[in-house]
RNA sequence: GACCCUAUCGUCCAGUGGUUAGGACAACGGCCUUUCAAGCCGUGAACACGGGUUCGAAUCCCGUUAGGGUCGCCA
């Protein structure tokens, strides 16, 4: 009988929550959730010099959007707190005695303590990357020189990574280390200091990194680097948590979108694959647009409320049945969210901007001006309870027919006229949301600029 | 440089000894349509290289090359 699974994510708080450690947290809490066991956030605090709190909310912030809970860590306790390695000096020091008394540790010249390096072969059998070997009885170079003792405590008394992590590990009785790959280096470090604590090194997998789209590693710098891209430019987070699913994991089926509960009951940490994936953002930018296209108009306007509101519509002055109209008729065509305002705003204020090239193209060709006031006069005989797509629709074709022309003379004006652009939802649809008066109104503004 | 990991279309993911090497994004072409950053259909596109093992290798082994990672009083 194996123990029941208990897994952490550990960051630093840095002020930036990157998505390869968003990735790695998904996989972490994929397993608990998939095994019925507990995922824990710890914060690794340790560099007192770049703590803030603001930079422990964004990894909070970050992983909610994710929808990725915690059972244990901050703001929900558990029994193995502090969850803040800032505050468990006690616990180290209880640890740091261990290995004095087991005659493992040495204060250097400067004061540090190291830990004196057992140099034997160590062997791991990584649950993604199989059975590795490390030597650490060979030289680092052809000098000779073996790799240094490591520090596991700074003269001033703070602690470092290595030292920290393995301890939180065990006093916090987890059993599967999910982190990437960048630690499997650092793995045989670590097995040494289980090994002179006596105890037994919980089961590793190394999942790969995440590169940019150029093959090398995901710098902070690099597009869609940081989680908060992904809030502030408008995708859905389930899109954004499904593709990051995708990226060295996948159904085995070829399918790209499926939801997180099905990914929950098939998720096995062997099935994760051992290469490094690039982010490709317009393949994530793609699925963003598929979950809008078939998520609920609930959801979409869920989504939608914050983003027209901070961009200043005065949504607030029209009724729900209006809104829900508006954002029905543009949620089959929008991709990312931030786009809904200019999508929209001519539904809500007639102080709209107009597009220069669309003004250019087809208010300012031709004739243009003069079918806009004819089209105003005919649609202005249609009967208000006629005002809607369908007989807008044959009242848009019965005019081209009587004047001889094809209707998209009519209709591409009228667009831009009404809405200031020349992509939008449905034409039809479009007017018989927008209603006769303003429709009548703008086209004859339109035809007199 | 040493050590470790990796190697299928441009990108992501399938394929674990016998396949016309499959799907998705992107690209390109077409269709539909009032627009497209919507939808539908289609095309091109890959097993890094060299040796083995085998009747037979994308699949197993070795080497080469390439990419990535680690070698801190960062995490």
């Amino acid at each position: 009988m194996s123990l029941p699974v208990r897994v952490r994510f550990a960051p630093s708080p840095t002020g930036f929550l990157h998505v390869g450690g968003a990735r790695t947290a998904l996989f972490n809490w994929l397993y608990a959730r998939h095994t019925g066991g507990k995922f824990i956030l710890r914060i690794e605090d340790t560099d007192k010099a770049r703590n803030t709190v603001e930079a422990v909310q964004v990894i909070y912030d970050g992983l909610k959007w994710l929808g990725l809970d915690w059972d244990e860590g901050p703001g929900v306790g558990g029994d193995c707190g502090p969850y803040f390695q800032s505050e468990r000096d006690a616990v180290y020091q209880k640890y740091l005695d261990k290995l004095l008394a087991a005659g493992a540790v040495y204060e250097d010249e400067k004061k540090a303590v190291r830990f004196k390096g057992p140099r034997k072969l160590i062997v791991m059998e990584d649950l993604v990357c199989g059975r590795v070997e490390v030597d650490r009885s060979k030289p680092i170079n052809p000098l000779g020189d073996m790799e240094p003792d490591m520090t596991i405590r700074r003269p001033d008394g703070s602690w470092i990574f290595h030292f920290v992590n393995v301890v939180d590990d065990i006093e916090m009785g987890i059993t599967h280390v999910i982190r990437g790959e960048d630690h499997l280096s650092n793995t045989p470090k670590h097995i040494e200091i289980y090994q002179a604590l006596g105890v037994t090194p919980p089961q590793f997998a190394h999942i790969p990194l995440i590169l940019n789209r150029s093959g090398g590693k995901m710098s902070k710098r690099d597009q869609g680097a940081s989680v908060q891209q992904y809030i502030d430019e408008g995708y859905a987070p389930e899109s954004v948590a499904n593709y990051l699913c995708l990226l060295g994991w996948s159904p085995k089926d070829n399918r790209e979108k499926l939801p997180m509960e099905e990914v929950v009951s098939l998720f096995e940490l062997d099935k994760i694959n051992r290469r490094n994936a690039a982010f490709d953002t317009d393949k994530c930018f793609w699925l963003n647009g598929q979950y809008i296209h078939e998520m609920t108009l609930e959801r979409f306007r869920a989504l939608c409320m914050p983003v027209m509101e901070r961009a200043g519509l005065p949504i607030g002055g029209f009724s729900n049945d209006y809104l829900d109209h508006v954002l029905a008729s543009v949620k089959e065509k929008i991709k990312l969210l931030k786009d809904v305002p200019a999508w929209t705003a001519y539904f809500f204020t007639d102080d709209f901007a107009f597009d220069e090239e669309a003004v250019n193209k087809t208010l300012r060709a031709g004739g243009a001006a003069a079918r806009l006031t004819q089209l105003a006069s005919h649609l202005e005989t249609l009967p208000a309870e006629s005002w809607e797509p369908v007989a807008l629709e044959s009242a848009f074709k019965a005019l081209s027919a009587e004047a001889g022309v094809k209707t998209a003379l009519f209709i591409h004006p009228a667009r831009v006229a009404a809405s200031g652009r020349s992509v939008g939802p449905s034409l039809y649809h479009m007017l018989a949301i927008l209603g006769r008066d303003k429709v009548l109104a703008r086209l004859r503004a339109a035809a007199a600029k």
